[in-house]
DNA sequence: ACCTTAAACGGACCTCGGTCCGGATAGTTA
DNA sequence: TAACTATCCGGACCGAGGTCCGTTTAAGGT
């Protein structure tokens, strides 16, 4: 019964191969119809209005709906979900962090040293995050989807990849899942926002884990 | 308005002192009224059925309150909402690994070096969270209380003591959390269940992430 | 210009977590 | 035993995420 489903378009992103290291979510917006793309955009830019004016609580896909003047329905066709919707805005931020620290200069970017690409990986998105956080911490998947999201796949790959240079004699894939944990943001919600630690200090025991991790 | 509010009783452990390690909740059914404790014990009663019936999946709030003959806002008043409900259910088996690395035998217990006490933690951690991980993940709070809950606190202060004694001169709290990190069900139910990892493999990386990181 | 069809649309509908408040009751005091 | 009150009970109610399916329409072929 379930194998004779219509193909249900699978919404945005076809999670692209996950075995190698690739610039990000290929096509958002690849062959979309005239009609959905438009409707694809207002609803964005419907989304951003609504988090720029009430916060991210009041991003509801009915309010989202009505604000772009699209039917409910379309909201889901779209972006599966609402930590779709909320990823989908996050898109810009993510897109520009990939390049540069996969093409762009060193440190970030290839040319540097691996420990020193690990520091600087990790600075970075502490930062960033530090912008983004009520939207990133919305953005949260499920407890099932939660690290099969793309993006965070990608970052995961990358820290791996750096790791087995820095660590060859370590499991760089499950070192660099404890990585990640380091910089999740829920992580550093709670620790700013809830304990009023400092960004700095955050900074600091990220390359100090850099170092004990991959000192052998 | 919002300070004129009815005491609001506050469901289940009151969160205890954050500062001191102690054990666990200190009560959870202290001073109940016969019918409200009795209550309680139905509940948890008709929660644990309907997990062993139908998985973790069918434990909605409507459900548990119909199994146990009871009515729905008397659930919310006495686990506050559905993770407490479950996270309820975790007590025994928490309680029992409380006291086992709080007042247990070495190496997990008091008496062993901290770097094996860490070591056995994690390990411990580990094989527990594999008979229990559905309603682990499913015990799983949101993204802005997840930090908070009691147990989890504890688990946390006690990485960080340890740590303190096995590497001094890092930052023991921020480093409880990144081990933590590693111990997430989220991240184990993906890591055994989506990637298909081994236990042991998980086991050695815990063990190899805990060298790393203590040796100064 | 017309036809065909795969894709998109939209909103009614369902489920479930969570809230609220009038009514019932256990425990206490007289 | 009777009255009193703090606590608890229960289910109607609400909002939001997510699904479904009959209808509409963009895009390409004839």
């Amino acid at each position: 019964m379930s194998a004779a489903l219509p193909p249900l378009p699978k919404p945005e992103e076809t999670v692209g191969e996950p075995e190698l290291l690739q610039l990000g979510p290929p096509g958002d917006e690849p062959c979309l119809r005239a009609d959905a793309a438009r409707n694809r955009a207002r609803l964005l830019d419907a989304a951003a209005r609504l988090i720029a004016e009430h916060g991210v609580t009041a991003v509801t896909m009915e309010a989202v709906a009505a604000a772009a003047n699209v039917g409910k329905g379309t909201v889901f066709r779209r972006f599966g979900d609402r930590t779709g919707l909320l990823n989908a805005l996050l898109d810009h931020s993510e897109r520009k962090f990939q390049a540069a620290f996969l093409t762009g200069p060193p440190p970030l970017g290839p040319g540097a040293p691996p420990v020193e690409r690990l520091r600087a990986f990790g600075i970075a998105v502490l930062r960033r995050s530090v912008g983004e956080l009520d939207l990133q911490l919305a953005a949260e998947p499920g407890a099932d989807r939660r690290f099969l999201v793309p993006v965070r796949r990608l970052h995961q790959g990358h820290l791996a990849l750096l790791l087995r240079q820095a660590a060859p004699d370590a499991d760089g894939d499950l070192l660099a899942h404890t990585l990640m944990g380091s910089l999740n943001p829920v992580l550093i919600h709670h620790l700013t926002r809830q304990c009023g630690m400092s960004l700095e200090r955050l900074e600091a025991a990220w390359n100090d884990l850099v170092d004990r991790v991959t000192r052998g």
